[in-house]
DNA sequence: TTGAGATTCAACAATACCTC
DNA sequence: GAGGTATTGTTGAATCTCAA
């Protein structure tokens, strides 16, 4: 009997393995992300290879790119996987009865919008049930959301992997306020058209919702030069304020 | 030729499974 | 439960492979 017919000799952790790789294209990338040693992550491909009967990877400057065969099992693969886990949490989920620990993944902004009624919401109906918030970058929230290292994340995101499932919370809009007595015009062709910074957490990676809220502005110039937050940037309360909007 | 990354090897530890 | 065996993991090092 071929292995892959024999569910009993077969490793199922080796389809964690799988997934690891197809989603990083790169091995040690892969061992770090289960978290394995490089080593191991070579030898569990070995055995992934003589199970399949496929090479599953080449190796290019880059990594491993992944023969059709792999390719093929891809989106099947994450279907099981998800079902596994599924089955794992339990099939009927009783919010008054649970004692599960939700991991969460947010920005200090989402954390302000949206913890103080969910926390009010979960001690009035899940008392049992405990949250971990971390806060990563929007790749990582959807990285980590996709390998089940993370149950949600709430961040403005633009495309995401099909296989996530996604709501939109609340629209918000950008509102601008100054202090009278300072003489600045608060108007599109103003100050606003062209800011003397931008405050961004990661220089390479601005924020693009700023930028496409600027973008509908008249006599809106190039970008402005990115900043870090930090001792220099305006504090927050100097900032222009943010506000959800209801849909 | 070079550098990045994969593969392989050795030695050892932890764990699971099987047999008695 | 104890002991033997197989499997899979670890670290550390050397070697191989491939693309720029």
């Amino acid at each position: 009997m071929h292995p892959t017919n024999n569910l009993r000799a077969i490793d199922l952790n080796l389809l964690v393995v799988l997934d690891a790789l197809l989603h990083e294209r790169h091995l040690t990338r892969a061992a770090a992300r289960l978290p394995m040693s490089q080593p191991a992550m070579s030898h569990a491909l070995a055995r992934l290879r003589l199970l399949l009967g496929d090479p599953l990877f080449h190796r290019t400057r880059g990594g491993l790119r992944p023969t059709p065969h792999a390719l093929a099992l891809e989106a099947p693969l994450r279907e099981v996987l998800a079902q596994v886990r599924r089955l794992l949490a339990g099939a009927v989920f009783e919010p008054a009865a649970s004692r599960r620990v939700f991991r969460l993944a947010m920005s200090d902004y989402g954390a302000s919008v949206a913890l103080p009624p969910l926390m009010r919401c979960l001690r009035r109906d899940a008392p049992g049930i405990d949250l971990e918030i971390s806060y990563a970058s929007r790749s990582g929230m959807i990285a980590g959301v996709a390998d089940g290292q993370l149950d949600l994340a709430l961040a403005v995101f633009g495309e995401t992997p099909a296989d996530i499932r996604r709501a939109v919370l609340f629209h918000e809009g950008f509102v601008c306020a100054a202090d009278a007595g300072q003489g600045v015009p608060v108007t599109p062709d103003g100050p606003l058209a062209r800011p003397p910074a931008l405050v961004a957490a990661r220089p390479a990676q601005p924020p693009a919702e700023v930028d496409a809220a600027r973008a509908p502005l008249a006599h809106a110039g190039p970008a402005p030069p990115r900043r870090p937050p930090g001792p220099a940037a305006p504090r927050a309360h100097d900032a222009p304020r943010r506000g959800p909007r209801r849909p």
